[in-house]
DNA sequence: CTTGACATTCAAGTGTACTTGAAGGTGTAC
DNA sequence: GTACACCTTCAAGTACACTTGAATGTCAAG
């Protein structure tokens, strides 16, 4: 199959495959005697696993060591789930911190409705938002 | 006052202080006759500004709207009010995002524990992530 | 008078995940 | 035979907010 085919297949970019290849994420497929790339349909599980690993925040690094690790021969579960147990602590981590900027940004915009434009001196550029430092 | 002191009083580096001015967020200064720069105070409360804008979330670009309104002579207030309220629906947008995946995840998390990695067929990389999509 | 901390400019690098552009070759339908 | 979609490589650009490096100049203390 072409690049193009797969692309369309997986719904990706015939330009994130070649990134994908250069970057170690997938292999150097077979050419055609022209020298287009000529991939077999075992290259769209790993994309498909790419695309579900992105789509739960993991980097294309964290996904390239996984895909070495099967790439070895090896089952890649145990990596996989510290990956998962650690991506669910930074979320957790990320759900707090938003949560706190929401109530700070919460008050600004009280601050806010009750300021006089009129009234906001010049040196400051903007009271409503050093009214939280 | 040099660089370094406004640095210093801040805890911004000399680096992004020239960054900002380049990016028109804080007017050129006046310069010494060797030529450096040579600030007055009033560079600290504009720079508090962009910390304070910054640690909510605002953008450099957004910023430079806000300090571009003020150097106008206008008061930016109902401008950073509105900037203030976009954050907020980001941010419970980001939340809701966030959740969302936290769910997948812990959903995948359980799934791993379930896993005999032995009985991993390799063609798809890793069952684990697949099993959400 | 030299050392060392501080300053200057300009260009380029950082990280992430790609995209875009240039300049060209290939495959197929009409 | 020619149009047009598709493919190739390689370099550079994108967004964001800076940092780093190179090569050089300045200031205060000892």
């Amino acid at each position: 199959m072409r690049i193009g085919e797969i692309a369309g297949e997986v719904g990706v970019a015939t330009s994130a495959i070649r990134f994908y290849e250069e970057s170690g994420l997938l292999p150097a497929p077979e050419r055609t005697p022209s020298g287009y790339r000529d991939y077999d349909a075992s290259v769209i599980d790993r994309l498909a696993f790419i695309r579900a690993g992105q789509a739960v925040g993991l980097t294309l690094g964290e996904l390239r060591g996984v895909l070495h690790i099967r790439d070895r021969g090896d089952a890649p579960c145990r990596h996989v789930a510290d990956l998962i147990d650690t991506r669910i602590e930074d979320i957790d981590q990320r759900i707090k911190d938003l949560r706190r900027l929401r109530k700070d940004l919460s008050t600004l915009s009280e601050n806010a409705a009750a300021f006089d434009p009129a009234e906001c001196p010049p040196e400051s550029v903007c009271r409503i938002l050093t009214t939280i430092v």
